[in-house]
DNA sequence: TGACGTGACAGACGTTTGTCTGTATTGATG
DNA sequence: CATCAATACAGACAAACGTCTGTCACGTCA
């Protein structure tokens, strides 16, 4: 009984890669059985070699003996993270990692996952920064930024998106908007939570992670 | 022999759920021993309480029986795609698969990724609509689209980023911005490319591409 | 005091899953 | 033609892992 025709080799280790990336990236990396019956393999063994000439690649790591053990490399070309997407942000929550996030946003950055966070924006003040109400922020957890900087600060245990001005050592929030005024808060009584480095608008399914507010 | 000290349950809880949710961040869940040798438990069936809990809490998901089958579950319900962002698009660039792109942004759709790509925006003229230039937009490809969508439109063999309006069957291509002027082209001469469904702004150095795969 | 809920433990069972060994088919090579 | 590498298959084994049952200690409350 005659196999399969051989098919063209490189496509499907590729397309094999592509799956196990997509799955480990979406939070569920994949069993061998689980490529086996996605690639139509009768064989285990079939899709065990594919995975294991990726690792011989360089394309996917492993833990040996592990349950769904196969990894991205650490220096994987794609710097893709989750972070997660905070509904509210209050007081003790930047501290701490939160504990009911509204979902997760891929992000491509260079920085650690924990050092990232995603806001949705409310209000307008920010609207002649090109930053809308329903906007999602990516923020970069830091204490301090640099006068100009769009930023996330707390003030009042109500955390806001303005631009960071910093006049004579005093810290001035400053909207994008003529109907607002600068914020010039009490120092003691404002904490910047973070440096602001991507916006994002979903024109379609209203950001398809969570459902309007 | 007395068991340890009954601890305060909230934080334990908050504790592995912060663990879990880590774990499955980084690509890797734990399975139920894990998060027992990892809080000190004796008994397997401790762990295995604690994550039962934070599922009927609705913090996590799981697929029952499965390794490693704690998810997150407001986790994305879309996996995540590599999408090419071309430097320039031209006439036929849109027929075929892509050509020379500049690189590669991780985006989550439910979409196929030869279904998408991205585009830089140049000029101002969607500055009203709160898109900048320099910022990225992320087009399905479609050759039709419904009045008041944002759209990238191929006239006279240039692609440029619009509102489209229809008005009595004729399509006019309407900027955000009051000193620029409508385009009402001869239909013959224009071109639908997609729709666009996503805006991105990056604040800072914006690596953010990525290699082929 | 006794009933009840919670947190923790102990041990075992059965499925899931990684891994190993061996074989068959095909195409390329000398 | 013989040889070799690559691809795929078949079957089995053993470790990893989820799950079940039962027990114990402690605190709360009527």
């Amino acid at each position: 009984m005659a196999h399969a025709p051989r098919p063209r080799s490189g496509d499907r280790k590729r397309r094999i890669f592509l799956f196990v990336r997509d799955r480990i990236l979406s939070g569920a990396p994949p069993t061998v059985r689980e490529v086996q019956a996605h690639f139509g393999f009768r064989a285990v063994q079939s899709a065990r070699d594919y995975l294991e000439a990726l690792v011989r690649d360089g394309l996917l790591d492993k833990e040996p003996g592990k349950a769904r053990g196969y990894r991205l490399p650490a220096h994987s070309p794609y710097p893709t993270v989750l972070v997660p997407l905070l509904g509210r942000v209050q007081a003790g929550a930047l501290t701490t990692a939160s504990e009911h996030p509204d979902g997760y946003l891929a992000v491509q950055s260079a920085r650690e996952r924990d050092e990232l966070f995603a806001l949705r924006v409310h209000g307008e003040s920010m609207r002649d920064a090109a930053i809308l109400p329903g906007d999602v922020v990516i923020v970069h957890r830091q204490e301090d930024a640099r006068s100009g900087d769009i930023v996330v600060a707390l003030v009042e245990e109500e955390a806001t998106v303005k631009r960071l001005k910093v006049q004579a050592g005093r810290v001035e929030l400053h909207p994008a908007n003529p109907a607002f005024a600068p914020l010039v808060p009490d120092p003691a009584r404002v904490r910047i939570l973070g440096k602001v480095i991507e916006v994002r608008r979903y024109l379609e399914g209203g950001g398809l992670l969570s459902p309007e507010p």
